[in-house]
DNA sequence: CTAAACATCAACCACATGGTTGAACGAAAA
DNA sequence: TTTTCGTTCAACCATGTGGTTGATGTTTAG
Protein backbone atom coordinates (compact mmCIF):
# COMPACT_ATOMS: atom_id res chain seq x y z
CA UNK A 1 0.00 0.00 0.00
CA UNK A 2 1.30 3.65 -0.58
CA UNK A 3 2.19 4.83 2.83
CA UNK A 4 0.10 8.15 2.36
CA UNK A 5 -0.45 9.99 5.01
CA UNK A 6 -3.75 10.40 6.36
CA UNK A 7 -5.20 13.72 5.83
CA UNK A 8 -5.96 16.32 8.51
CA UNK A 9 -9.64 16.30 8.11
CA UNK A 10 -9.49 19.79 10.50
CA UNK A 11 -7.35 21.36 7.45
CA UNK A 12 -8.95 19.58 4.42
CA UNK A 13 -12.64 21.01 5.52
CA UNK A 14 -11.05 24.51 6.62
CA UNK A 15 -8.90 24.87 3.14
CA UNK A 16 -11.98 24.12 1.53
CA UNK A 17 -14.49 26.92 3.46
CA UNK A 18 -13.71 29.13 1.35
CA UNK A 19 -14.61 30.27 -1.97
CA UNK A 20 -11.58 31.75 -3.27
CA UNK A 21 -9.97 28.52 -2.51
CA UNK A 22 -12.46 26.89 -4.26
CA UNK A 23 -12.25 28.46 -7.03
CA UNK A 24 -8.35 28.17 -6.79
CA UNK A 25 -9.20 24.43 -6.80
CA UNK A 26 -11.45 24.25 -9.64
CA UNK A 27 -9.31 26.42 -11.76
CA UNK A 28 -6.45 23.35 -11.12
CA UNK A 29 -8.98 21.16 -12.44
CA UNK A 30 -7.91 22.51 -15.93
CA UNK A 31 -4.18 21.75 -15.49
CA UNK A 32 -1.11 23.54 -13.59
CA UNK A 33 -0.39 27.37 -13.21
CA UNK A 34 1.99 28.93 -11.89
CA UNK A 35 0.74 31.88 -8.65
CA UNK A 36 0.26 34.66 -11.21
CA UNK A 37 -1.98 33.02 -13.49
CA UNK A 38 -4.01 31.50 -10.58
CA UNK A 39 -4.17 35.24 -9.32
CA UNK A 40 -5.36 36.38 -12.76
CA UNK A 41 -9.17 36.17 -12.03
CA UNK A 42 -9.11 37.19 -8.15
CA UNK A 43 -9.04 41.07 -7.29
CA UNK A 44 -6.03 40.57 -4.73
CA UNK A 45 -2.77 40.69 -4.29
CA UNK A 46 -0.14 38.21 -5.33
CA UNK A 47 0.93 37.05 -1.95
CA UNK A 48 -2.50 36.98 -0.59
CA UNK A 49 -3.37 34.53 -3.25
CA UNK A 50 0.33 33.06 -2.32
CA UNK A 51 -0.83 32.66 1.15
CA UNK A 52 -4.54 30.98 -0.19
CA UNK A 53 -2.34 28.51 -1.92
CA UNK A 54 -0.21 27.61 1.04
CA UNK A 55 -3.04 26.84 3.01
CA UNK A 56 -4.55 24.48 -0.05
CA UNK A 57 -1.39 22.87 0.18
CA UNK A 58 -0.69 22.53 3.81
CA UNK A 59 -3.97 20.56 3.26
CA UNK A 60 -2.59 18.44 1.29
CA UNK A 61 -5.36 19.70 -1.49
CA UNK A 62 -2.54 21.06 -4.01
CA UNK A 63 1.35 19.89 -4.89
CA UNK A 64 3.61 22.68 -5.50
CA UNK A 65 6.97 22.00 -7.79
CA UNK A 66 9.40 25.14 -8.09
CA UNK A 67 10.79 25.30 -11.71
CA UNK A 68 13.56 27.95 -12.10
CA UNK A 69 11.76 30.92 -10.73
CA UNK A 70 7.84 29.89 -10.67
CA UNK A 71 6.15 27.70 -8.40
CA UNK A 72 3.68 25.57 -10.40
CA UNK A 73 0.63 24.27 -8.94
CA UNK A 74 -1.45 21.11 -9.39
CA UNK A 75 -4.80 19.62 -7.59
CA UNK A 76 -4.40 16.75 -5.54
CA UNK A 77 -6.67 14.00 -5.16
CA UNK A 78 -6.12 12.17 -2.15
CA UNK A 79 -6.88 14.78 0.63
CA UNK A 80 -10.20 15.62 -1.20
CA UNK A 81 -11.55 12.15 -1.26
CA UNK A 82 -10.37 11.44 2.34
CA UNK A 83 -13.19 14.48 3.24
CA UNK A 84 -15.50 12.95 0.83
CA UNK A 85 -15.14 9.32 2.39
CA UNK A 86 -16.40 11.33 6.01
CA UNK A 87 -19.34 12.60 4.44
CA UNK A 88 -20.15 9.27 2.62
CA UNK A 89 -20.09 7.60 5.85
CA UNK A 90 -21.89 10.11 8.15
CA UNK A 91 -24.51 9.85 5.18
CA UNK A 92 -24.61 6.16 5.21
CA UNK A 93 -25.20 6.24 8.75
CA UNK A 94 -28.19 8.67 7.96
CA UNK A 95 -29.93 6.73 5.95
CA UNK A 96 -29.69 3.41 7.65
CA UNK A 97 -31.18 5.17 10.51
CA UNK A 98 -34.33 6.42 8.22
CA UNK A 99 -34.31 2.80 6.91
CA UNK A 100 -34.80 1.78 10.70
CA UNK A 101 -37.57 4.58 11.52
CA UNK A 102 -39.28 3.45 8.48
CA UNK A 103 -39.52 -0.08 9.85
CA UNK A 104 -40.25 1.20 13.45
CA UNK A 105 -43.57 3.34 11.46
CA UNK A 106 -44.42 0.52 9.88
CA UNK A 107 -44.70 -1.98 12.51
CA UNK A 108 -46.30 0.62 14.81
CA UNK A 109 -48.92 1.46 12.11
CA UNK A 110 -51.77 -0.59 14.04
CA UNK A 111 -53.09 1.66 16.32
CA UNK A 112 -52.30 -0.47 19.76
CA UNK A 113 -50.59 1.88 22.43
CA UNK A 114 -48.71 -1.27 22.99
CA UNK A 115 -45.23 0.41 22.24
CA UNK A 116 -43.35 2.77 24.53
CA UNK A 117 -41.45 5.25 22.20
CA UNK A 118 -38.96 6.81 24.25
CA UNK A 119 -39.07 10.11 22.52
CA UNK B 1 -39.49 21.85 -5.40
CA UNK B 2 -38.63 22.16 -1.49
CA UNK B 3 -37.95 25.90 -1.76
CA UNK B 4 -34.76 25.00 0.27
CA UNK B 5 -32.00 27.72 0.66
CA UNK B 6 -28.94 26.64 -0.56
CA UNK B 7 -26.57 25.50 1.90
CA UNK B 8 -23.64 28.27 2.35
CA UNK B 9 -20.75 26.34 1.86
CA UNK B 10 -18.23 28.49 3.17
CA UNK B 11 -20.48 27.84 6.66
CA UNK B 12 -20.87 24.30 5.74
CA UNK B 13 -16.95 23.45 5.26
CA UNK B 14 -16.28 25.40 8.44
CA UNK B 15 -18.29 23.78 10.64
CA UNK B 16 -17.01 20.60 9.97
CA UNK B 17 -13.59 21.79 10.33
CA UNK B 18 -13.56 20.97 13.62
CA UNK B 19 -13.03 17.81 15.23
CA UNK B 20 -15.42 18.06 18.60
CA UNK B 21 -18.23 19.63 15.97
CA UNK B 22 -17.97 16.31 13.75
CA UNK B 23 -17.75 14.11 16.94
CA UNK B 24 -20.97 16.18 17.54
CA UNK B 25 -22.40 15.31 14.40
CA UNK B 26 -21.60 11.82 14.64
CA UNK B 27 -23.76 11.62 18.16
CA UNK B 28 -26.71 13.10 16.60
CA UNK B 29 -26.84 9.70 14.26
CA UNK B 30 -28.04 7.93 17.04
CA UNK B 31 -30.79 10.43 17.89
CA UNK B 32 -31.58 13.80 19.01
CA UNK B 33 -30.34 15.15 22.26
CA UNK B 34 -29.70 18.47 24.22
CA UNK B 35 -27.05 20.68 25.32
CA UNK B 36 -25.82 18.50 28.41
CA UNK B 37 -26.19 14.94 26.93
CA UNK B 38 -24.15 16.22 23.74
CA UNK B 39 -21.51 17.87 26.01
CA UNK B 40 -21.12 14.78 28.20
CA UNK B 41 -17.95 13.25 26.39
CA UNK B 42 -16.24 16.30 25.98
CA UNK B 43 -14.32 18.20 28.43
CA UNK B 44 -15.44 21.44 28.13
CA UNK B 45 -18.01 24.05 29.50
CA UNK B 46 -21.38 23.28 28.80
CA UNK B 47 -21.45 26.62 27.35
CA UNK B 48 -18.21 25.97 24.71
CA UNK B 49 -20.71 23.28 23.66
CA UNK B 50 -22.98 25.51 23.47
CA UNK B 51 -21.43 27.83 20.71
CA UNK B 52 -20.21 24.74 18.82
CA UNK B 53 -23.68 23.92 18.14
CA UNK B 54 -24.73 27.36 17.15
CA UNK B 55 -22.10 26.70 14.79
CA UNK B 56 -23.45 24.11 13.30
CA UNK B 57 -27.17 24.94 13.24
CA UNK B 58 -25.97 28.30 11.60
CA UNK B 59 -24.30 26.20 8.74
CA UNK B 60 -27.59 24.10 8.37
CA UNK B 61 -26.34 20.98 9.98
CA UNK B 62 -28.57 20.68 12.65
CA UNK B 63 -31.81 21.91 13.73
CA UNK B 64 -32.66 22.93 17.01
CA UNK B 65 -36.10 22.29 18.78
CA UNK B 66 -37.07 24.20 22.03
CA UNK B 67 -38.84 21.77 24.36
CA UNK B 68 -39.72 23.46 27.62
CA UNK B 69 -36.12 24.29 29.08
CA UNK B 70 -34.32 21.92 26.86
CA UNK B 71 -33.08 22.60 23.53
CA UNK B 72 -33.31 19.55 21.49
CA UNK B 73 -30.66 18.98 18.24
CA UNK B 74 -31.38 16.73 15.18
CA UNK B 75 -28.86 16.27 12.64
CA UNK B 76 -30.08 18.04 9.10
CA UNK B 77 -28.86 16.02 5.95
CA UNK B 78 -29.34 18.74 3.67
CA UNK B 79 -26.60 20.52 4.48
CA UNK B 80 -24.14 18.02 4.06
CA UNK B 81 -25.40 16.83 0.97
CA UNK B 82 -24.82 20.14 -0.78
CA UNK B 83 -20.99 19.46 0.32
CA UNK B 84 -20.47 16.58 -0.53
CA UNK B 85 -22.15 17.96 -4.43
CA UNK B 86 -19.18 19.65 -4.71
CA UNK B 87 -16.38 16.94 -3.29
CA UNK B 88 -18.26 14.76 -5.94
CA UNK B 89 -18.21 17.07 -8.55
CA UNK B 90 -14.28 18.12 -7.90
CA UNK B 91 -13.58 14.18 -8.01
CA UNK B 92 -15.53 13.71 -11.42
CA UNK B 93 -13.56 16.55 -13.00
CA UNK B 94 -10.84 14.85 -11.89
CA UNK B 95 -11.00 11.56 -13.30
CA UNK B 96 -12.54 13.23 -16.40
CA UNK B 97 -9.04 14.76 -16.84
CA UNK B 98 -7.21 11.35 -15.75
CA UNK B 99 -9.01 9.40 -18.35
CA UNK B 100 -8.07 12.35 -21.38
CA UNK B 101 -4.11 12.29 -19.89
CA UNK B 102 -4.47 8.19 -20.59
CA UNK B 103 -5.85 8.56 -23.79
CA UNK B 104 -3.04 11.11 -24.71
CA UNK B 105 -0.77 8.82 -23.75
CA UNK B 106 -1.94 5.97 -25.85
CA UNK B 107 -1.87 8.18 -28.55
CA UNK B 108 1.53 9.46 -28.37
CA UNK B 109 3.11 6.30 -27.36
CA UNK B 110 3.87 6.18 -31.04
CA UNK B 111 7.38 7.41 -30.83
CA UNK B 112 6.68 9.75 -34.04
CA UNK B 113 7.42 12.97 -32.41
CA UNK B 114 4.08 14.49 -34.04
CA UNK B 115 2.10 16.02 -31.02
CA UNK B 116 3.37 18.90 -29.77
CA UNK B 117 2.18 18.48 -25.52
CA UNK B 118 2.34 21.48 -24.46
CA UNK B 119 3.17 21.19 -20.23
C1' DC C 1 25.96 43.47 -16.46
C1' DT C 2 21.39 45.20 -15.97
C1' DA C 3 16.60 44.93 -15.95
C1' DA C 4 12.35 42.50 -15.55
C1' DA C 5 9.59 38.69 -13.83
C1' DC C 6 8.09 35.57 -10.11
C1' DA C 7 7.61 34.92 -5.71
C1' DT C 8 8.78 35.47 -0.65
C1' DC C 9 9.31 37.84 3.88
C1' DA C 10 8.19 40.73 7.89
C1' DA C 11 5.08 43.76 9.69
C1' DC C 12 0.78 45.39 10.25
C1' DC C 13 -4.54 45.79 10.63
C1' DA C 14 -9.31 44.16 11.40
C1' DC C 15 -12.04 40.59 12.51
C1' DA C 16 -13.47 35.71 13.62
C1' DT C 17 -12.85 31.61 16.54
C1' DG C 18 -12.41 28.71 20.59
C1' DG C 19 -12.32 28.75 24.95
C1' DT C 20 -13.21 30.45 29.85
C1' DT C 21 -16.13 32.46 33.91
C1' DG C 22 -19.94 34.37 36.84
C1' DA C 23 -24.43 36.11 36.66
C1' DA C 24 -29.10 35.65 35.08
C1' DC C 25 -33.38 33.72 33.24
C1' DG C 26 -37.39 30.63 32.27
C1' DA C 27 -39.40 26.09 33.16
C1' DA C 28 -40.19 22.29 36.05
C1' DA C 29 -40.13 19.88 40.37
C1' DA C 30 -40.53 19.84 45.47
C1' DT D 1 -42.96 29.42 46.82
C1' DT D 2 -38.39 27.87 46.60
C1' DT D 3 -35.07 25.19 44.45
C1' DT D 4 -33.02 23.02 40.83
C1' DC D 5 -32.20 22.23 36.00
C1' DG D 6 -30.96 23.54 31.24
C1' DT D 7 -29.36 27.13 28.92
C1' DT D 8 -28.08 31.82 27.58
C1' DC D 9 -25.65 36.21 28.14
C1' DA D 10 -21.82 39.55 28.57
C1' DA D 11 -17.22 40.01 29.15
C1' DC D 12 -12.83 38.60 28.56
C1' DC D 13 -8.45 36.35 26.63
C1' DA D 14 -5.41 34.14 23.23
C1' DT D 15 -4.84 32.71 18.76
C1' DG D 16 -5.86 32.24 13.84
C1' DT D 17 -7.36 34.23 9.36
C1' DG D 18 -7.65 37.25 5.39
C1' DG D 19 -6.00 40.90 3.64
C1' DT D 20 -2.62 44.83 2.73
C1' DT D 21 2.15 47.00 1.81
C1' DG D 22 7.17 47.77 0.88
C1' DA D 23 11.49 45.63 0.74
C1' DT D 24 14.15 41.55 -0.68
C1' DG D 25 15.81 37.49 -3.13
C1' DT D 26 16.36 34.51 -7.40
C1' DT D 27 15.99 33.37 -12.00
C1' DT D 28 15.60 34.57 -16.64
C1' DA D 29 15.99 37.80 -20.56
C1' DG D 30 18.20 41.80 -23.01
Amino acid sequence: MVERKRADLDAVFAALASEPRRRMLERLRAGQANISEIAEPFDMSLFGVSKHLKVLEQAGLVRREIVGREHRFAAEIDAIADAERWMQTHLAFWHLRLDALDKHIQKSSVPTKRGKKRT
